[in-house]
RNA sequence: CGGGAUGUAGCGCAGUCCGGUAGCGCACUUGUCUGGGGGGCAAGUGGCCGUGGGUUCAAAUCCCGCCAUCCCGACCA
């Protein structure tokens, strides 16, 4: 291409609201445009990249045997009421309506409508397995967009569902699925870490994130320093030293403790550690199988005193469609107890108390006495207070033991979620009766999978990766372009005629070059030329008299090269670079 | 949805407290001198000052409503 006929309209300011290197570079340097909250514009710089990406996503899916289809972003409503998720989904879901007054659905995701396709067509077990993709656009109504493409409303996402006979063969296209998935990440020339992960409101049994790390990710990881385990910190879980509760039980007895509220003020003020105090939290929940109820259910939570709790945790283990703190008026109305003071002993009967593995086999501790200004030392779970419903909702941390192996610490990391498995097992196939006949020749659900990647996120990550203060560094597969040619002075004739030549025989063999033959003073394109990140820059200035011109690397190395053999030099140079990660 | 802030030219902002001709930098246009990291000089183009109402002789500025955007917390590729 040309500088002077392609449309890159970078900024000499960064726009103020950007607040990531990926945002503020896909903006300035004319990438993306934004047109409303969480919806953007590609520009032509920004689709080539996006292109690439779904280019390296198509070869692998297709080379994994997953067929490539079109669902339509509109879906009618029946389909998601028959899934019950229209019902589940919340404000997210974006609902229309029709001329006819007929509702539908902008689609978030797919599996309805797959399922849909895939009952109309498979009707026997020696049509499976089957797996069907598609790269197309979703949109969620986001509660808080931001970072640009990496949190859009409007994104552009790889979604691909397999259906199995088996869970033996679910199991074996997960696991292809798993290999497919770290290639294509590897040929993104992305750094990244698979974590096992929480399933959300898709469903389903097992599922693994891959994180691109980063400083800015939205997602915090942790992993095992010493063995493989590592999860999403919605998911992670530690092994629990058991020598902090020890010793001989005593006798519950009241203290007082006017004022003391807090975990910190009642530790200072008893002077016990926080690991000896339980915290008791109490939290309002509509359960998922109270589909459109308004009716909240009161749950109370204990955890010791050093853990905060994990409301994806305590929303999976309550099946909880909504969850909230409780008010102060809520728990005075239904505990009779002051916030601050508030423990898990003598609860009214009909309040359901979960207690976190934490504090399950406590012995000696400290907790709220349902009074202003008292606290009970002496706790013991099991003799003071009911411990049958054990579970675990606290948030682990670094540092914390690793919960599969003796001795190892888990680190925490800050990812991005690019890509997400998921074995989905019969979830929506029961749910949507799907079914085939096995060699029995009965009726069977699909057993489902479902494999997603966010493609405008997975460009992103790659700035994420990989930028300086001028702009994004990209690995040659996702750069815009391979090479940027630049003279230092346009109306120089040598220069230019070299340039041109250059030009027109990389087109050739089909290298992806830029060519900035506009009027402009050599550091405005220079600029320009860091925004757009080529990993290659040739520079034809004034050693072009002596025989030699530029090549700079978007990473910092410069030589220069005879001008008779740059030609051959560039084509290796790409060459090479281009087979380093594949 | 809760808490905080902001809406003035394509972008970044001043002006608002204390009402009186709408400004600056960048970008853009023309000319010219330049020519190795967003250059200089000269001349220009471009604004229902978010929006609706009110106060006033007079409103970007004061008052009330609405809308939008951004930041901090609960969702997800």
């Amino acid at each position: 291409m040309r500088f002077s006929q392609y449309l890159i309209p970078t900024f000499r300011e960064t726009p103020s609201d950007a607040e990531i290197p990926s945002q503020q570079f896909a903006l300035k340097g004319g990438y993306i445009k934004k047109i409303a909250v969480g919806i953007y514009d590609l520009l032509p710089l920004g689709l080539r990249v996006i292109r690439k990406v779904e280019q390296i996503i198509r070869e692998e899916m297709n080379k994994a045997g997953a067929l490539e289809v079109m669902m339509p972003s509109m879906i009618p409503a029946e389909l998601w009421q028959k899934s019950g998720r229209w019902y589940r989904y919340g404000k997210e879901l974006l609902r229309i309506k029709d001329r006819g007054d007929r509702d539908y659905c902008y689609g978030p995701t797919h599996e309805e409508v797959i399922v849909d396709l895939v009952t109309n067509n498979i009707k026997s077990y020696k049509q499976l397995p089957l797996n069907l993709y598609q790269i197309q656009n979703k949109f969620r109504d986001e509660i808080r967009p931001r970072f640009g493409l990496m949190r859009a409303r409007e994104f552009t996402m790889k979604d691909a569902y397999s259906f199995h006979a088996t869970s033996e063969c679910l199991d074996a296209t997960y696991q292809r699925m798993f290999q497919t998935y770290t290639q294509i990440f590897k040929r993104c020339g992305l750094k990244f870490r698979v974590v096992s992960a929480d399933s959300g409101a898709i469903g389903g049994n097992a599922s693994q994130e891959f994180m691109i790390t980063a400083d800015s990710g939205e997602d915090a990881i942790l992993y095992c320093d010493s063995c493989h385990y590592a999860a999403n910190i919605e998911k992670a879980t530690t092994r629990l030293t058991s020598s902090i509760h020890t010793g001989d039980p005593l006798p519950l007895k009241e203290v007082p403790t006017p004022g003391q509220r807090t975990i910190e003020e009642v530790s200072t003020f008893l002077n016990v550690p926080f690991t000896q105090i339980i915290k008791t939290l109490v939290y309002n929940f509509i359960p998922n199988s109270d589909l459109e109820g308004e009716i909240f259910s009161l749950a109370v939570v204990c955890l010791r005193g050093d853990y905060e709790l994990s409301e994806v945790k305590l929303g999976h283990v309550l099946d909880a469609r909504v969850l909230a703190l409780a008010s102060d008026r809520d728990i005075m109305d239904h505990l009779n107890a002051p916030v601050g003071f508030l423990g898990p002993i003598d609860l009214p009967a009909d309040i359901k108390l979960l207690v976190d593995d934490s504090v399950a086999s406590i012995i000696n501790g400290v907790t709220g006495a349902s009074k202003a200004d008292v606290h009970y030392v002496g706790v013991c779970a099991g003799r003071d207070f009911p411990n049958d419903i054990v579970v675990d909702v606290k948030t682990v941390r670094a540092g914390d033991a690793c919960p599969e192996c003796s001795g190892g610490k888990l680190i925490q990391e800050r990812g991005i979620e690019v890509g997400h498995i998921f074995k989905l097992g019969t979830k929506y196939s029961e749910s949507m009766q799907a079914q085939f006949l096995d060699e029995q020749g009965k009726t069977q659900p699909f057993i489902m999978g479902c494999y997603g990647i966010g493609v405008g996120r997975t460009a992103m990550s790659a700035i994420e990766q990989s930028h300086d203060d001028r702009g994004p560094i990209w690995p040659i597969q996702l750069a815009p372009f391979e090479v940027i040619i630049i003279t230092a002075k346009a109306e120089d004739t040598e220069q230019k005629a070299m340039a041109e030549d250059l030009y027109t025989k990389l087109m050739s063999i089909k290298i992806d070059v830029l060519f900035d033959d506009r009027n402009e003073r050599i550091g405005v394109k220079f600029n320009d030329a860091d925004l757009v990140g080529a990993p290659l820059r040739i520079v034809i200035g004034n050693k072009l008299s002596e025989g030699s011109i530029e090549f700079n690397f978007r990473t910092g190395e410069k030589r220069d090269v005879k001008a008779s053999i740059a030609y051959d030099e560039i084509v290796s140079i790409i060459e090479a670079l281009r087979h380093q990660i594949d």
